[in-house]
DNA sequence: AGCACATAATCAAACGATTTATTAAGTCGA
DNA sequence: TCGACTTAATAAATCGTTTGATTATGTGCT
């Protein structure tokens, strides 16, 4: 029998009525994965949503495992000119994290596509818990140069020649604080509903990762300074 | 043929008096939870990794949801008492503050604990990004109370009488860089295997962590002041 | 002590339901 | 007619759950 993906590909030709089986599988596929994890969603469940039958996953990824790759993979081109250029050496600190942070938060674009990017979020975040062996490749082809860029960032404001695991861990703690407005939304909500629900929430928080990052770095410069009467330990063997 | 004495898997201690099957089934099912999620965890596989009989879940728990319940409920009384007082309004900030972050890295007890500290809070961030009906009641009982003591005291620091939503959202950026250290672990180990591996990381995380909680607060409290010299940029009223 | 009975715990086997993968035939527009 | 796509049905595997039997332990009665 012929094998069902060498066939060529079916989304040339851009159909009259909107967009195709295909591109509403991802799409539907996407938003259940992110909110049901991969185990639990089931194939009959995406097929529905999108519209297309139960034989349309085989038909254009194989399996359920070939769609899931899609979704996993196929942002990862936007993903990387969204960053752009946020590590320019010509630009102020705030303005470069700011750059790196907005994508994070969902900020590039405006209404519906911000909930597609949180969805993509999310399927990252699960996959930082248990990743698969897509998602490595996500990390050395995406992930890991983007945190060279901002380590890069952090240790030049820090006239670092070299960045060390000092400023590793700070990049980790400013995304992790990013990450977190996807991570703990339901939570926040319950929390605090006003962090989320105010006007001009997304901007604030903006804002205030941003000086966020720029006190940390300056508490990270601080303690670089030769004087150092710190409330941290001094002995830094190894 | 088989006496109770010689139990069938090896992490059962000799002696009359091991840990149970109903104990056993916990812990392992903890584990595989964690790693796997709700839904990949098949009955079977936490039965055979606990060494019990399939049927002791629906012995012990009635079915696989009341097993997970127990997996989730069950820790949270240890977490309760494992903050202890960190909002003592006697304590310095950093003394406080730290009391609080040891608990979520996994460090109230040492080495193999750790690893069951750091499962429980594997399933704790997976529960935040699809929360079930159990875990609002964790959040209810557990965090909610946590949440709170922790406001509290950031506002305390920052001579407020009532917490704002900014102050919510501090405390939101703080507990985010701690839960890192449990979500992307896996990432940190291909992009800075140094910040886990070097001696002594976790006190040096720790440190690391209050110090930075110490340098948001005061950028916090600097950005209540009335004249505002700061870096931070001027339109930051709204 | 000896016997009968009750309870707790565990076991192997199987059940019914649901899942994904797969196939063959059909529809419809260009 | 050809290719894109749908429909319906089946196969094969796996899932959570349930059952009935079996062992170990305890308990009360004579």
């Amino acid at each position: 029998m012929s094998t069902p993906t060498d066939s060529p590909v079916p989304c040339a030709l851009p159909g009259p009525s909107g967009p195709t089986a295909r591109e509403r599988l991802v799409r539907h596929a996407t938003g259940i994965f992110a909110a049901k994890g991969f185990a639990a969603a089931g194939t009959r469940e995406i097929c529905e949503a999108a519209g297309v039958n139960i034989a349309s996953i085989r038909y254009y990824f194989g399996d359920k495992e070939g769609l899931y790759r899609e979704t996993l993979l196929g942002p990862i081109a936007e993903a990387i000119t969204a960053f752009g250029g946020f590590d320019d050496p010509g630009l102020p600190f705030e303005d470069g994290i700011r750059r790196f942070f907005a994508p994070i938060l969902g900020m590039t674009s405006d209404g519906e596509d911000a909930a597609s990017e949180t969805q993509v979020m999310k399927l990252h975040l699960r996959e930082m818990l248990e990743p698969s062996g897509a998602f490595r490749e996500v990390v050395e082809q995406t992930i890991a140069p983007a945190h060279r860029a901002l380590v890069g960032l952090l240790a030049r404001h820090c006239a670092l020649a070299e960045p060390d695991d000092d400023i590793h861990q700070l990049a980790f703690a400013l995304v992790a604080m990013a990450h977190d407005y996807c991570l703990s939304r339901e939570m926040m909500r319950l929390l605090a509903p006003g962090v989320l629900d105010r006007p001009r929430a997304r901007e604030r928080t903006l804002d205030r990762l941003v000086g966020f990052a720029r006190a940390l770095l300056d508490h990270e410069r601080a303690r670089r300074l030769p004087h150092d009467p710190e409330p941290t330990p001094a002995n830094a063997d190894r």
